[in-house]
DNA sequence: ATTAGATTTAGAATAATTCTAAATCTAATT
DNA sequence: AATTAGATTTAGAATTATTCTAAATCTAAT
């Protein structure tokens, strides 16, 4: 876990405040979401400045996108690689932290022809909370 | 891999045309792209009934949603679980039939706290034809 | 035939994302 | 300090994706 100063890496005042924002949110946001929080630190950003800088710092990889079934995609820190849990009830979205076992990216890659890159998955099920309400 | 007669799954035939739609398609279709070619089997449907009928097949399990960052989501005739594969190069989206190590879920479940109900991952990589034009 | 409930239709409405053109900024050069 | 080229931002329009609404139609059970 390394810490990156959002200071210091060449970007554009815009393109910092948005990665500021999804950095410091404790959920995943939505660009309208990442909009919203952007005005708060920098109240001339446009909304197109946010999806320009959303789409940059994705293609530098400072931040991943995640999108589901339904509704608007959904940014996240990058800074490592890790896979996520949704809720089936209420359409939480948690992130998992674990590595993968060795043979399954290989055993994807040989399925499919593919020469790998990246694999991440997604876990559907009940999150804790909604275990609770039972 | 069972066959189902989809003309007897207790259907409208607004509903049974969307899932012949999807199911006959060699590749993963928009809801326009289904829209399109359902009005070649049934001229007069609406788009508001392919998204409606999209919703209940989903909701039914006979279908799935995929999605990715950017652009409309896709459906895959869902009659079991499977796993995909993106090209980074060309987006071509590709299935993967293959059973997941066996740990897998449970290591997931079990980091997420979640109960796990199914998983699927996405491999991304550079597909065969990328890999052969360079 | 009647009726209640579900489904479909057409089109409007909303939401998500991208595009356009003009203005501004940046960095490199005079 | 002025000039310039290229990248970026802004504002708003445009496009694309999806959902909603209300009236019409269908279905199955009386």
């Amino acid at each position: 876990m390394q810490f990156e100063d959002i200071q210091n890496l060449g970007l554009t005042k815009q393109r910092e405040v948005v990665l500021q924002v999804i950095s410091d949110a404790h959920e995943h946001l939505t660009a309208n979401e990442v909009f919203d929080n952007s005005k708060k630190l920098l109240p001339g950003i446009s909304f197109a400045t946010v999806y320009n800088s959303l789409r940059f710092l994705k293609d530098a990889g400072h931040i991943a996108e995640i999108s589901f079934g339904g509704g608007a995609s959904r940014f996240d820190r990058g800074t490592h690689r890790h896979d996520h849990a949704i809720c089936t009830k209420c359409g939480k979205l948690a992130d998992i932290e674990m590595e993968h076992p060795a043979e399954l990216v290989a055993l994807a890659a040989s399925y499919s022809k593919f020469k790998p890159e990246s694999l991440e998955f997604t876990l559907r099920g009940i999150c804790p909370d909604c275990l609770a309400k039972v």
